[in-house]
DNA sequence: TTGACATGCAGGTAAATGCTTGCATATTGT
DNA sequence: ACAATATGCAAGCATTTACCTGCATGTCAA
């Protein structure tokens, strides 16, 4: 997995919005996304392919249309690997700034 | 909290990896930081002002350098109120796919 | 086949982003 | 006081990003 490229295309509410809507309803065509999104259809269809690039959106073509499918196994990869670290110093971190204040 | 403030932040490798420093040894100066960093002083300030408005990190003033510590509490509530939707359905990801290639 | 529909491709633009340099301010130790 | 150290402020620049428009391709249904 590509750490950088999924925090990266999370970084943007657009693309966090088009995961909201395929969390609600997996699945969606292009047009169907489009019609909750206020912009452009090619602007969309970037923001996918950046979700797509991140492993975060599979597709599917079915005739002339395209379906997308969220994939939360990146995601997960990511609170694994990553955020669960810092987790782990939360009750330490009191104890670090009193140190600190005491010149260490 | 502010998620997008939040996502924003960890959207950049640097300030990811400011967080990487923070998690392995908290309560470091600017000038600490800067030298793992391989950039001007000011750009890694101003990539810790980045994290300080999104609330993972918080600074302390000691005389005249700057102790910042790593708030790990956002991170912990985008995961609560974010990633953990999108794993709930992990399951539920091959059904969806099979019924819409079978034609919805 | 032909017209309507769904998506793909490519280039162009304005704004945001990351980084820089130069100078200012504040604190420490001698 | 003064020199060294640590950080703050602000303007400038190059790249990236998000958005658009115009046209091309592929698919369906009558």
């Amino acid at each position: 997995m590509d750490d950088d490229k999924v925090f990266r295309a999370l970084g943007d509410p657009t693309r966090r919005k088009l995961l909201d809507l395929l969390c609600e309803k997996n699945g969606q065509t292009l047009g169907q996304l489009c019609e909750n999104l206020d912009m452009a259809r090619q602007s969309a269809t970037q923001h996918l392919g950046i979700l797509e690039e991140a492993n975060l959106v599979s597709t599917v073509r079915r005739g002339r249309e395209k379906l997308h499918f969220i994939n939360p196994v990146p995601l997960h990869e990511v609170y694994e690997r990553w955020v669960r670290k810092f987790e782990r110093q939360r009750l330490n971190l009191l104890h670090d700034l009193k140190k600190e204040l005491e010149g260490e």
